[in-house]
DNA sequence: GCTAAGGTGTACCGATCTGTTCATTTGGTC
DNA sequence: GACCAAATGAACAGATCGGTACACCTTAGC
């Protein structure tokens, strides 16, 4: 049982799950996808449950990691980090991979608040949160925490709005109006 | 076969989608909750997807309706109701039936574009932009389309921000941003 | 009271769901 | 090459999925 294998695993099945959903893909079709036998890969995921668990969980270590980078890469003051959050969402929406966000998605597949699928993605989004509240809290702008919940509001809006597909910019957008709540908090 | 017979059917179906999911939610349990047979169910509809499409539409329906009153009993003037859109955002979260917005939901379940469901809630969500972009225009504000779509994802942020509940006020909070976008756009 | 028509419920269909059983194959060790 | 444990794959459970066949029952018109 190689760990890189469970790894592999992962990987394909949070690819699946992203593009088509929780609920409509079937163990059958992860194990079809992945080439190996249903019965390795329950020896590597006692459920369904866990294996999305750890889907999750690496779409988040990735996306975290390549946000930041991206993040650090165009720009160094914390308020223009800040506002190259929504280069970042702009370069993401323009893959043309982009399927929403999964964890939305996984919150709204799983709704009932004490399933272990929907609490990591509660914990997830308090990550997030906590991530946009140190950026403005060391940009010293006033009402950290209001701030950092309507920016990230705005960045959840995007998303939306760019997964609907009725506007061109949706990250430009975004970014204007955080712009201007950053100004009126400066 | 009634017709109000059809409309309670979807009524009951509209309510246990939006609190249960779309794909987790069988036939056979919208059945049990009815009372009705299998058979009567599929005379009136002839597949679950038609359910779905009649539960949305009901929705959308139900939620445009209640809305724009409850936004005309609290405001006159263009300016005000677009902030009103908010405290009626505020009235909805609070209902404790509350768990996010369907149609968002039901994208994210049916992620094809060209799959029927899918296309109705883009089509609402185009109806949405409409309304709010009639009342931008109508309070003679800059950038009208922009300023639309930006309250429209402050709105929708708020949603998804009150659906994690990880805020006391998402509804106040994104009120308060709008009101310094509009601000900046009279 | 009879009959025709249509709504209704039971029982079922094949497909698919998550998860398991068990015989076989594989690979490492002596 | 012999041995053994681990990994594998096919086949299968039991449940549930969306959807249907068909017998039954109610009801309206005569």
């Amino acid at each position: 049982m190689r760990k890189n294998k469970r790894d592999e695993l992962v990987q394909q099945a949070m690819e699946t799950f992203y593009r088509n959903g929780f609920h409509a893909t079937g163990m059958d079709m992860l194990v079809a996808e992945s080439g190996i036998s249903k019965t390795s890969m329950y020896k590597h995921f006692k459920s369904k449950d866990e294996l999305i668990l750890a889907a999750l969980k690496l779409r988040e270590e990735q996306f975290h990691n390549w946000s930041a980078q991206r993040v650090a890469e165009l720009a160094s003051e914390p308020r223009d980090q800040l506002l190259a959050l929504f280069d970042v969402l702009d370069e993401w929406f323009k893959e043309d991979t982009f399927k929403s966000c999964m964890f939305i998605k996984a919150s709204s597949e799983y709704p009932e608040p004490d399933h272990p699928i929907h609490q990591q993605t509660v914990e997830q989004r308090n990550a997030m949160y906590e991530g946009v509240l140190t950026l403005v809290e060391a940009a010293a702008l006033k009402n950290p925490e209001a701030l950092a919940r309507q920016l990230l509001m705005l960045q959840e809006g995007a998303i939306i709005t760019a997964h609907f597909g009725n506007s061109k910019d949706p990250a430009g957008e975004a970014k204007q109006a955080a712009k201007a709540l950053i100004d009126a908090a400066s």
